[in-house]
DNA sequence: CGCTTTCATCGTAGGATGACGATGGTCTCC
DNA sequence: GGAGACCATCGTCATCCTACGATGAAAGCG
């Protein structure tokens, strides 16, 4: 079972409905990822550097490593970026699907 | 001074940036706002009904008055939504302009 | 004036978040 | 094998969230 780096996951996301109880968890979901301005900030470095980044992150954000970690578990819980084990690195990258519902649900409102 | 239910505010709103710290909290700020389902709904409650609704979204919703209270509270801090007092009700509706900015910034990202 | 309806607010309890330093695991390189 | 780099996780503390019932404030009605 291999990992592959960035590729597509959860086929189906983008059939899913736009309104209901579902998505709205879904909404709540996402939203809850980025309502706060560090995740914010370290998904547009994502989305600007269409390769994956590592550890820079860290260096871009005024935070300890081990708190730009855990912003990187939540928004990786969410679904919104993917870390992908390169060696003694991690590399994060955007998950597309995933940005491309959160923006058909918000134009949904 | 009176005040006008469900007129503007917060006129250049739309004129902000899309990019940069600032907007980095605006959005951080409007997303964690919907960062919840319970809010998510109410937020889709008052888009569908053009016109105000009152304590109708605690019928429609399976929390306790004081939550839902809450909840809109929540709403109104982050500019999402507007209360208007009517006699003894209030009458609660969306401020186009954050929505529509919301719509922005995540369409942004 | 009292009573009711409608909301907001207070108080509170349990759980989640956000931040950090310290620790530990896994590669790579020597 | 050992050293160092890189990152996740743990432990901890302070703060915030979410939920509820109870209490309060304001407006309308008899």
């Amino acid at each position: 079972m291999k990992a592959t780096s960035c590729g597509p996951t959860n086929v189906e996301r983008d059939l899913r409905p736009v309104e209901g109880d579902e998505a709205d968890e879904e909404l709540a979901t996402l939203a809850k990822a980025l309502g706060h301005p560090a995740r914010v900030q370290i998904v547009r470095l994502l989305v600007r550097r269409t390769s994956c980044v590592c550890g820079d992150i860290v260096d871009e954000l005024p935070l300890a490593q081990s708190t730009v970690s855990q912003h990187l578990k939540v928004l990786k819980e969410a679904g919104l970026i993917k870390g992908e084990v390169d060696g003694p690195r991690v590399c994060y990258c955007i998950e597309p699907r995933a940005l491309r519902r959160l923006k058909v649900l918000v134009a949904g409102l």
